[in-house]
DNA sequence: GACTAGCATTTCATATTATGCAATTTATTT
DNA sequence: AAATAAATTGCATAATATGAAATGCTAGTC
């Protein structure tokens, strides 16, 4: 058994013991699939994975008859119905989403304000739960909407409160997209363009001094939003809580709403210490 | 009464043309995994596939490698952190009022009879999408009309399939709005004016109990409505789906043109149940 | 603490079936 | 309309999934 070297590396291995091959290559086109931002052709895909596309065709035709897959008809592929309901099969057993998601409406009524739940999905913060106020009604958001990592409270938070490993790789990319319209972000950081990282970490620190994150109305013309998260034992944010309001004095440090945001966060997190 | 063991059987073509034989098997496992209500042996998994044991096995440790799956550590087995990535990813990218809007003229088709999709906006229930039947129906009716509340269809499905928080505002100021034309509800519900929480109440339930709303031509004189709601997993109005005719029979309980309806909208809504 | 029962897991020889090349069909571009 | 590219299908072969049986665990019982 040879040693390897990189053991930092978060490679599995691309077979799994005592497994089926042929079942490890095809969950891994499933997840290549999942990482997919919409349809993509079967070439694409097989490229992709390191496959002929003649494999790759034969699982996405199993995968499109479990109804894990959907095909436009002619050589496209996106995720299917099936995908969205195992998800939410296994989404249904974490206990916290349920937990919290049952005390939301008490939230909502205490503070006046539409508030959410979000998870740390492949393509970021990924809206599981949703409870609206009577005020504003948001109409281009809704369940399984992804929000920003950097241009938004509830990516502020996970930033800050999860592993560097797991949000790099969408934060380089969402970094080359502020590139090209820097003014979304040079009111807050003005020298993000120069130095991202020194800027990235700054707000990751305010983030974790204060203990939520708040955006004034730049990412949606109009709305603010103060985002906390829910930690698990590892003091990890296992899930964050927004709220979204159209009233920027909902969201000073000493306002009722983010008091109250607080106090219910901090009663779901692991350590109540 | 004694149920059978394999309730959780997966009814559909055993092989998939052009799959793999291999693959549509563990997948049929992996969805008889989400029909489970938690933590599930291995044989019990076995049982409900019609597999070996020692097949079940064997696929659930690719699972488990791809993060499909998780175990105990001793052979319970439950869906894992990957599946709710994957359904996530899929829910992102699934635009409800698109892939209604997609299906919509099949609906019209069946029925033949024009419909429409309507999204609950800030002034109430909004056309976003419609679709006219051969026969034309004469109205002014077009993208971005809002229905009232009480007195449409449409309205009555987000009446009864929405957070009270949401309608109230607006029930409130339909109700003072009507109480100058008493006549506009007096026939269906003679005694709103005297006591309107228990005769909108009563409204909400037979909507709820029906699953979908009606109205004659006193709304739109000559006209009448059915609707039904697509609901979200947390059985709240995503939106509602409208059928307009000058055909009295066809808003019937039984008429063929309802049931169409409601079977689109079971199809689009997310928990079936 | 040892024994047993009921699992899950691993082994291994065999045949099934996944594979990739090449051919064919279908879409897209010039 | 012809040509190019991509997706899909057929087929012979070798790789690998398969199930019976053996082994290894865990939990419950005396």
């Amino acid at each position: 058994m040879v040693k390897t070297k990189d053991q930092n590396l978060i490679v599995r291995e691309s077979q799994s013991a005592g497994g089926i091959q042929s079942l490890d290559s095809a969950l891994v086109l499933l997840e290549v699939l999942a990482a997919q931002m919409g349809l993509t052709s079967l070439g694409d895909l097989a490229k992709a994975c390191g496959i002929p596309t003649t494999k790759a065709h034969r699982y996405l035709s199993s995968f499109v008859h479990a109804g894990l897959a959907q095909t436009d008809g002619n050589g496209r592929y996106d995720l299917g119905k099936g995908a969205m309901e195992i998800g939410l099969a296994a989404l249904s057993r974490r206990d916290i989403v349920n937990a919290v998601g049952d005390a939301l409406p008490e939230l909502v009524r205490d503070t006046g304000i539409t508030a959410l739940v979000s998870v740390w999905g492949t393509s970021g913060p990924t809206v599981v739960r949703w409870q609206r106020a009577a005020a504003p009604v948001i109409t281009s958001l809704g369940l399984g909407t992804t929000f920003p990592i950097l241009t938004s409270a509830t990516g502020q938070v996970f930033l800050a409160y999860l592993p560097k490993v797991m949000t790099t790789d969408l934060l380089k990319s969402e970094l080359t997209r502020i590139r090209r319209q820097p003014y979304l972000l040079e009111n807050t950081f003005p020298d993000t363009a120069q130095n991202p990282t020194k800027a990235i970490s700054a707000l990751e620190n305010e983030t974790r001094e204060l203990g939520y994150a708040t955006v004034d109305g730049r990412f949606i013309p109009g709305l603010v939003a103060a985002a906390a998260p829910v930690l698990d034992w590892q003091n990890e944010a296992e899930l964050a809580i927004t709220l979204i309001s159209s009233d920027p004095s909902a969201i000073l440090p000493d306002a009722m709403q983010v008091q109250k945001l607080l106090e219910f966060t901090r009663e779901f997190s692991a350590s109540r210490g």
